[in-house]
DNA sequence: CGTTCTCTTGACCAGCATCAAAATTTGTGG
DNA sequence: CCACAAATTTTGATGCTGGTCAAGAGAACG
């Protein structure tokens, strides 16, 4: 499943490049609503740290000791059952912010997709600021609810959608969650593999792979590449991802 | 389903009692966070309005125009699919608050289980409130934290968990949720029917009803009334519901 | 006390999981 | 660049969990 065992050493420090001010991710993330000027503040704070693909940042349980920017590439976060069973609760991408949910430990677990980089602060430092800037504090709770709204979407994808519904939610909603890699207009690129899709949408690889090529059979999309799909019919697509359809084949 | 139509006039208007000062859901709510002296601030924007069993707060898509907090009773938050299947996303109970995800408009529906007591604040109230009383808005984004962590382990849930797991996590974890009234302990009330649960946990009447009927084979709990449930081996009860146990009957 | 709603139980069925294997892609070393 | 090995994806056959349809048992209400 990892791709890259768990060996190779972290690479973290301070950036090379000019810090916040040209941080590419800055625009999607809650350092947006920080000012120019004050930008120093979190400089002084951020540690940019690459991570390779399959690296785990930290494991549910873990005590929360920093949070996290994604700048660049993708993370997932996941819980597990006693038994193994997985359930990815989120793919994150740049500007996403991590460790909302934590109180002492993490909720979750966190594990780079492919190769990765973020900004990392101190919880100390991160709740310092906070008390500080209170416009970070806005930001953050802007940020909170819209995962909220997404969380209760998710809900709904989860327990009430059949399968091929709850593909072509994923698909529907994937692009607007990665804003750096926007893509050509109609494509999807998928970072995951279908083991991660499946336990995102609560479902077997089988049966995510099934529903992939039912989507091509009726048209909707076509696979340009394992990891990259063509949106054919957008109306038709998100028409089934809000349920609104479930004939037959033509 | 709705008990009574839409028809009872609605109840609105300032409280009779004391107001803030000696709201009983003050202290599981985030006006907590604010002190006495400026309790008045908060008193002069409340309104209180009361709700019959069945009636309908808003609907998903209504123009967001307050938000709420529930002073007592029981309120359900739901997303319906165009043909009629219906997630329900949360039970709020005494201190919850309603309108966090919200943008211009509501991404959910809300209803009163039974009858129940809301405190009602205008958005724009609100938000300036939120702009000059900042411990307010640390409450709100530390219940939001809470919110997303328990919207992840809904997604476990919904997406890897058995019928009888689901049922049994909803047992173990309601009692939390309701501040106001834990009840005797080992004790869960269910305000809500058979049907509300199911479309909480993404089942059917007829298979929440079998799973209740096999936890009590199992002897796990016992219905003292259809809704209220005496738990009878806590621990067990426990494990079915993190998934470390699932075995055919003794 | 009958009417109506809710809950429970039973019989049957379908969608998705499971088990198995083939096809394709990715990675590696010559 | 090619050949081989390993991993991922796809496809197929079969079975089980939970959904659907139907009817009976309890509660709630007038």
């Amino acid at each position: 499943m990892l791709k890259f065992g768990g060996s190779p050493p972290e690479c973290a420090g301070r950036r090379a490049s000019g810090g916040c001010a040209d941080c590419p991710a800055r625009p999607f993330s809650i350092c947006a609503s920080v000012s120019d000027e004050d930008l120093g503040r979190l400089d002084a704070m951020a540690e940019t740290i690459a991570l390779p693909a399959g690296r785990i940042l930290f494991q549910e349980g873990d005590p929360a000791r920093h949070v996290f920017n994604v700048v660049s590439g993708s993370v997932r976060i996941y819980k597990l059952l006693a038994d193994g069973r997985r359930q990815v609760t989120g793919f994150l991408f740049a500007g996403d912010f991590i460790g909302l949910g934590a109180g002492d430990s993490y909720g979750v677990s966190a594990e780079a997709i492919e190769a990765s980089s973020l900004c990392r602060f101190r919880m100390g430092d991160y709740r310092a600021l906070m008390a500080e800037r209170r416009e970070l504090e806005s930001a953050l709770l802007e940020r909170a609810g819209r995962e909220l709204a997404a969380a209760q979407d998710r809900m709904t994808v989860l327990g009430r959608k059949r399968a091929l519904e709850r593909l072509a939610s994923f698909l529907v909603a994937l692009p607007a969650s990665d804003p750096l890699r926007p893509g050509l207009p109609g494509q999807v690129r998928l970072p995951m593999n279908r083991t991660e899709i499946a336990d995102y949408l609560g479902l077997t690889v089988e049966t995510v792979s099934r529903s992939f090529t039912q989507l091509k059979q009726r048209g909707l999309i076509r696979l340009l590449a394992v990891d990259l799909v063509q949106v054919e019919q957008p109306g038709r697509l998100r028409a089934l991802a809000e349920g609104r359809a479930l004939a037959p084949l033509p």
